[in-house]
DNA sequence: TCTGGGGTCCTAGGACCC
DNA sequence: TCTGGGGTCCTAGGACCC
């Protein structure tokens, strides 16, 4: 059976967004990153004066002198990204929320069977516009590699459905590196051997595809021809395999304190994560990136799976001397849970050390709570402070003191 | 391009075992 | 013991995505 798959892609999502919320930036160049200090998503009247990705703030001034610069608001794009994925649901019975700005739904099966699936499509965009007051482009074809292809074709509010009579003058235009799970490396191996566009290689002969690439390639290869290998399915929070925070920082470093209380930070950062999703991870590795961009890095296990991360720190702290060397300066450190098992599944011995890891937990369900509600690091670990000390805007002592916190002594 | 941050999956090759 | 073959498990690293 044929399937119908389509996929829908947020037109310049980030701005789009700010544009959203702000109704009096419609039409004028919009770039979000201010807070990096460097471009990281612009609208398309910024494309169109010369913006590009990674531009610093104050070139951008320059060759853009009107232009609005913006902090970006995840938590914000994270919402509207929900109302869209909303809104296909209407359609949709399996709908894959990819990216914050994209997601994959199956269409084979519509909801509402009175409609063409051309005209559910069409819907579906025009319901995001006026309750959201975003563009969308979406593309409908057999595959999900296809779907994905055809909805950047006609980008911006662009809605392109693929028929199978359009394949080869379609995929005749469509380069081979900007097909899906093709990069860069596999696209210079490709037009090593005279392969320039999809539909060249979409013709190989099935020997040829399994003689030149790995199985990735040969369900890229089937996609491209209409079989539909990938399917579109719904992501559970607990099927996450991992969480990794990493941060680079200015100066690079070679102080262990300031190493130590950057992996800090980035451990009580995915341990925020891992608990919002309700996870444990039973991994945990850290690498340090020195500033010549050599990676170095462990991996340990933890014999009783957490997300408190004050008891996986001493064995980071343990294992930091093994890779710190202070001849180095470093500029970036990571830290990253994986093993994850769903919380439910750990059942914790009620007598010994099960009871203190119980009363930790509770404490820590505190610290979410009013980190939530009053911004994120209002309470954190006094390991991670000397970060917060030394960074330029400081938050952290901000809020201490709207928050008139009493230290109450060190909890163990 | 002097290089950010968060993910997933695959594969080659070593360690270990029979 | 210097010698074959086969299998599993694990890790590091690569490739890809947004």
């Amino acid at each position: 059976m044929r399937s119908y798959i389509i996929h829908i892609d947020g037109d310049a999502f980030f701005a789009s967004v700010e544009t959203a919320k702000r109704p009096w930036l419609k039409g004028k160049p919009v770039v979000v990153g201010g807070d990096r200090g460097i471009a990281s998503a612009l609208s398309y009247e910024a494309k169109a004066k010369g913006v590009t990705r990674g531009m610093p703030v104050f070139q951008i001034r320059k060759i853009c002198p009107d232009v609005i610069v913006l902090p970006s608001d995840y938590d914000l794009y994270a919402l509207y990204s929900k109302r869209i994925m909303h809104i296909v649901r209407r359609y949709a019975r399996i709908v894959e929320a990819y990216s914050i700005d994209e997601c994959f739904a199956d269409l084979t099966e519509p909801l509402d069977t009175s409609l063409s699936r051309e005209d559910i499509v069409r819907k579906i965009a025009k319901d995001v516009e006026e309750e959201l007051s975003l563009t969308v482009s979406i593309g409908l074809a057999d595959t999900k590699v296809l779907a994905k292809v055809a909805s950047k074709r006609n980008k911006p509010r662009g809605v392109t459905i693929l028929e199978e009579g359009d394949r080869e003058e379609f995929l005749k235009t469509t380069k081979i590196g900007s097909v899906w799970m093709i990069g860069s490396k596999t696209a210079a191996k490709l037009s090593g051997l005279g392969i320039f566009n999809a539909w060249d290689f979409s013709v190989q002969p099935l020997h040829w595809v399994r003689a030149h690439g790995n199985r990735p390639m040969e369900e890229i290869w089937r996609e491209l021809r209409g079989e539909s290998v990938y399917k579109v399915k719904e992501e559970a929070k607990e099927d996450q395999q991992s969480i990794s925070r990493t941060q680079t920082f200015r100066p690079n470093s070679n102080d262990p304190r300031k190493l130590l209380s950057e992996l800090s930070k980035n451990l009580e950062n995915a341990c925020i994560k891992a608990r919002a999703l309700d996870i444990l991870p039973t991994r945990v590795s850290f690498f340090l990136k020195t500033e010549s961009f050599a990676y170095r890095g462990t991996e340990f296990e933890l014999e009783h799976p957490t997300n408190l991360p004050h008891q996986i720190m001493s064995r980071i702290e343990a294992l930091f001397w093994t890779l710190f060397d202070k001849r180095i300066l470093f500029r970036t450190t990571g830290v990253r849970l994986s093993g994850m098992m769903p919380s439910a599944q750990i059942q914790e011995d009620l007598f010994g050390s099960g009871v203190i890891r119980t009363q930790e937990k509770s404490i820590f369900e505190c610290i979410d709570a009013i980190n939530w509600k009053y911004g994120r690091h209002t309470i954190s670990l006094l390991s991670s402070l000397s970060v917060y000390k030394h960074e330029e805007n400081n938050q952290f002592l901000y809020d201490m003191k709207r928050l008139q916190l009493v230290y109450l002594g060190q909890v163990s």
